[in-house]
DNA sequence: ACTAGATAAGTAATCATTTACTTTCGTGCT
DNA sequence: AGCACGAAAGTAAATGATTACTTATCTAGT
């Protein structure tokens, strides 16, 4: 157990390359990164490259798994925030408070994500659906139930799902693609109005 | 004035360089790209290609720039649908309708758009600041007179704004970038929810 | 001494771009 | 009307640089 899966000797190389290739991947593209600027920048030779892996594309593979599984715990925290009895506004506001911070602390995701989806790759689909669609199926099954409860007004709850990731992500995806975009002052600011916003939108109107 | 602008003679061969350019750009990106598709898929020479243009950055500039040029209707629709003295559920679904629209009838933009972006072209910045930032502040004014009329809640324009281009544009690039995102039946049901919950969320409630 | 880690020095293919050349065609002169 | 001329349209073939990837060799730990 104590061993490493792929090699024996300690190597770090791999790690390196790994690293390396991912922010270069991020930045610009699978088509836009040479395997000598992925190099270049882990400090290894190139060739090194073909011994941990079968080609850059299995290399970029590789990377595109890893941020797949890596987005688990991140599902699992918006899971449990939807299942708490709290109310519907600190809710929907720790769900956007975890949507910022994920991006906050891997800002090469959103960029993967989105050049992964542009670029055509594979692998994309998987990343979309253990992204994006396991996101709103989440939110759509919580806005469901509270819908049955009478909390929220009866809508579509796989549209209402994806209006609020809507609202969240693509100010998330703006900032992250476009660097000229006014970066935003008051993060809690943006989060409570854009809670309000959605929530407003959603809820009951008592008789 | 009867004569064309750029040539006395009539070759046609740019236009098709450009057309050709334009799909390939948009569906691989500009690393993505090579002379040679484009000269393929054109039918024509590829050093005709620097006949017509400096270099393959110059054509990409020459696409783009046309782009942003074809922005301005659209945007001049929203400006207009804005001033209009309908109701606010009027103005929004007019607004929705024309982006659903605008994308619909030209599926390359956004793909060129999110592309220029993530590769971080010069011209990203010409054309986030004619789209985004032209629309986002056109619907922030609309919605402060609003607000000032009393007919919305007191809320940061800009944030509001963004809030409802999020809804509406994350929706449409999901589906332009992502393929295997599920396809939406009914164009103007989700046009209704979504200028449903936005409007519903920014209303002021009378007492 | 064996084996995995690492590398220098390649490989053929492909890249954007250029060169040197031919063809096409509008315009001004006779 | 005919014709020479120059410029633009178009092309085949080559340019050097760069691409992903390989091979042959060396090094270090056990």
């Amino acid at each position: 157990m104590s061993t490493p899966l792929h090699s024996i000797r300690a190597s770090g190389s791999r790690d390196k390359i790994i690293a390396a290739a991912t922010s270069l991947f991020a930045a610009h593209g699978f088509k836009g990164t040479t395997t000598r600027m992925i190099a270049d920048l882990a400090q290894v030779n190139e060739a090194l490259i073909y011994r941990h892996f079968p080609s850059k594309e299995g290399l970029y593979a590789a990377i595109i798994e890893k941020k797949i599984e890596k987005l688990a715990p991140l599902l699992e925290r918006l899971r449990r925030a939807a299942e708490t009895s709290e109310s519907p506004q600190t809710v929907l506001r720790e769900i956007a408070r975890e949507m910022f911070a994920s991006v906050e602390d891997d800002p090469q995701f959103l960029r993967l994500f989105y050049f992964s989806g542009l670029e055509g790759h594979s692998l994309s689909r998987m990343f979309f659906e253990a992204y994006i669609e396991t996101f709103n199926r989440n939110l759509s099954s919580y806005i469901l139930s509270r819908t049955r409860e009478g909390v929220f007004r009866a809508l579509d709850p796989m549209l209402t799902a994806r209006a609020f990731a809507g609202i969240v992500l693509h100010y998330l995806v703006v900032q992250t693609i476009f660097p000229e975009a006014e970066r935003l002052r008051d993060r809690e600011k943006a989060i409570d109005t854009f809670v309000d916003i959605f929530l407003q939108g959603i809820l009951r109107r008592l008789p």
